[in-house]
This record gives structure tokens, sequence and C-alpha cells, in this order.
DNA sequence: AGAACATGCATCACCCATGACGCAACTAAC
DNA sequence: GTTAGTTGCGTCATGGGTGATGCATGTTCT
């Protein structure tokens, strides 16, 4: 995460922005990209790079740090009080909109930073108790498994968000019925 | 593929095997793992590895297609005139079954060879044309993307062979009955 | 406008994975 | 048992990514 102790100036949180968003585009396309590919996508030179992330390593934690925040953030803003179905469909758009720009840094196992970690694990607490406050209310069957239905989530939003075949639906508020029509109806006959 | 003109000697053979066993273990831990890491696994020199295979891309090829053709064997047992659920059933339980060993090998993206991109598209095909007929037999609604409809149901075999949580049945069977119920019925209450 | 900060560029050193040989010891195949 | 193939080991060359530095030229902030 990009908070050393003297706040950066308004160009260079430009360029760490913009590195940022680079690394994500270069990376998602070829996860093993060079220090030089992720300067050149971002308009900057790789001495740059290095100036703002000392090493891989540290770009790699700062990307996903990064996303994880937005995943965090798009999980937040659904209040614990709205009815569950409404609540999943609400989150499932706000974190398709995130997932669809920043896809790898959100797949990317960057659980070495400890702030990443526990905001993974917070997210990961709100998902688990949405899912049982749904299953409480009848939206998911009694006996279902929470694990197996909180992977099965993850898998449907990640193909909503990868889907770029002319008969998905485009707006993240479609693809979230789309995942929540197939996860509790399933693409069966009734 | 490891078809050079000569036939290889039975102990040769032995490596081989040895080595793309190696290869899938150690990279689907560390997808940047080096020909020194997979060669240790498999118990053997490096220059050995090099040996059989050329170049790092040569290995990863011939994991591939190796893969591929377990794959392919996999659907292609299956009978075109089985009832289409029976056949999802049979299908899935042998995808499983080589999904589990092969987890890393299937998802690399090896259709640089021709050879093994026509086994993919063929495949592809089959699982096609057996969605087809689960649609027209009512198994999936009339109105079934098959493109969705297939997405999901590989994400879900993916889900189901990698989750190894206590809860998770163990064989083959019963998780390719927990992959069909999960995409006909899904996981709300009916 | 002046001070502090940022960037590009050129350059350097370093590490490590890759790939190629040759040779001696061994093993399968006939 | 002879022959041809296979392996381990030591060795070497090379390329390419990484990370660090100094300096001149902008840019921001006050």
């Amino acid at each position: 995460m990009p908070t050393p102790p003297r706040p950066l100036r308004a160009d260079a949180e430009r360029t760490v922005r913009a590195i940022l968003e680079a690394a994500e585009r270069v990376l998602s396309a070829n996860p093993a990209a060079t220090m030089e590919q992720i300067a050149e996508a971002a308009g900057v030179a790789r001495t740059t790079v290095h100036r703002r992330f000392a090493t891989r390593e540290a770009l790699l934690a700062a990307l996903c740090a990064w996303a994880a925040r937005q995943f965090h953030a798009a999980v937040e803003s659904v209040s614990d009080s709205t009815p569950p179905l409404v609540a999943l469909h609400q989150a499932t758009a706000n974190v398709l909109q995130v997932k669809i720009s920043w896809g790898f840094a959100m797949n990317a196992a960057g659980d070495d930073d400890p702030e990443t970690a526990r905001i993974h694990a917070d997210v990961l607490a709100r998902c688990d108790a949405l899912f049982q406050r749904a299953r409480a209310a009848g939206v998911l069957r009694p006996d279902t498994d929470l694990d197996w239905a909180r992977r099965v989530y993850y898998a449907l939003i990640h193909e909503a968000a990868t889907a770029d075949r002319p008969g998905t639906p485009a707006t993240p508020e479609a693809r979230a019925t789309l995942v929540l029509t197939t996860l509790l109806n399933g693409l069966g006959t009734p």
C-alpha cells in the first residue's frame, strides 16, 4: 500500500494510479509480464516504477491491497438490514463492477500483507453472514452447505465478469441477476 | 508430445511419466516453478529433463497434450445414445477423476500445439452436443444459453475438483452428483 | 520565485534460469 | 554378451529481468 510517511505530490499520486491500472491490464493478459512492459503500458520509465515500488513483490502487494479495498467497499455498502435477496443482488452487482476492472488483482493471492489479509477475512465474514441470513430466510435451502454455496457463488461471479460474448448482458445489474438466478434456480427444468 | 521417431526405451518412458507427474504436482503449487524444482520432484537430474524436453515450452506443451488426451478419453467413453442426464453424470465423474490429478495441465492454455487444440475442440464439440441433447430432452430449460451453461458447468467441475474440505464428498461419483444437482436445481428453495 | 519533489535517461552490477556438451557408469534390449 | 540407449555430474555460455545510482530537466506546492 503506497502510504509512506511523506504524502505524495499530486503528480506522483497520478503516476501511482497509472502504474496500478497498467499492471492490472498487462498482468491480466500475461501474469509473467515484466516490469518493463508494465512501465511501458503506464507511459512511464521503468526506473519510475521502481521508485514507487521497490520490488516486483511490492508492486504486486500494492495491487492486491488496492483491489481488496475496492472489494471491501463494494460489499460494505450493502446494509445488514436489507432483505437477503435484495442484499445479495446489490452486493453481486457492486462486486461485478469492481471485478470487471480489477479481475487479476482480485484473484492474485496477496494475503502475505496482514492488512490485505484482514480485509479479505472481513469480506469473507460478511459474505458468510449474508449467506446465513439467506438460508435462515428460506432463500437458500435449509440443508445448504454454505462453504460450497460460497465457492459456487464466487465461481459464478468470476464467469459473469469474464464473459464477453454478444449474448451476455452488459450492465452489472443484469449480470448480477444472471448470477443469482443461476445460483438459486439452476439451469434445469423445474 | 513425446513421440520422437525412435521409440523410447522402457526406463526412459518411465522417466518421462515421472517428469510429467512431477511437473503437474509442482506447477499446480507454483506456476512459476523452475526446471530445477521439477527435476528434483521427479527424482531426476535437471539435464535429464532437458534431454526429454528441449525447452521449458516443450515440457509445458507435452504436459498439456497429455492432459488433453486424458480429458478426451474421459469424455469419449460416454456413449452418444445414453440418456442425457445419465451421460452428463458419467462424463462429469470421469472428468473429475482426471481433473483431480491433472488440474494444472487441464487449465494451462496449451493450444499452441495444433494437435492439442484439435482435441480440445473435439471435447468442446462433444460437450456442446451433450448439452443440446439435454436441452432437447427437457433436462435443461428450453431457453437456456448453452454457452453460459457450459461456462457454469466447467466452473462447477473446477470447484468440485479443488474442494478439499471435510464436508466435501470424496468419490468422483458423489462429486459429480453435487455438480449436477447444483447446475440443474441451484441452491435456492424451490 | 524559490525550494522541494518527480521524472527520464543512461549506466552499471548481479543473480539466476535456461540450454548445451562431454564423459563415465549403468541398464535395457537383442 | 554385445550393442545401443540412458542417466548423473560437472561445466560453461548466455540472456534477460531486477534493482540501484547520478544527473539534468520539468513540475508542484507555498
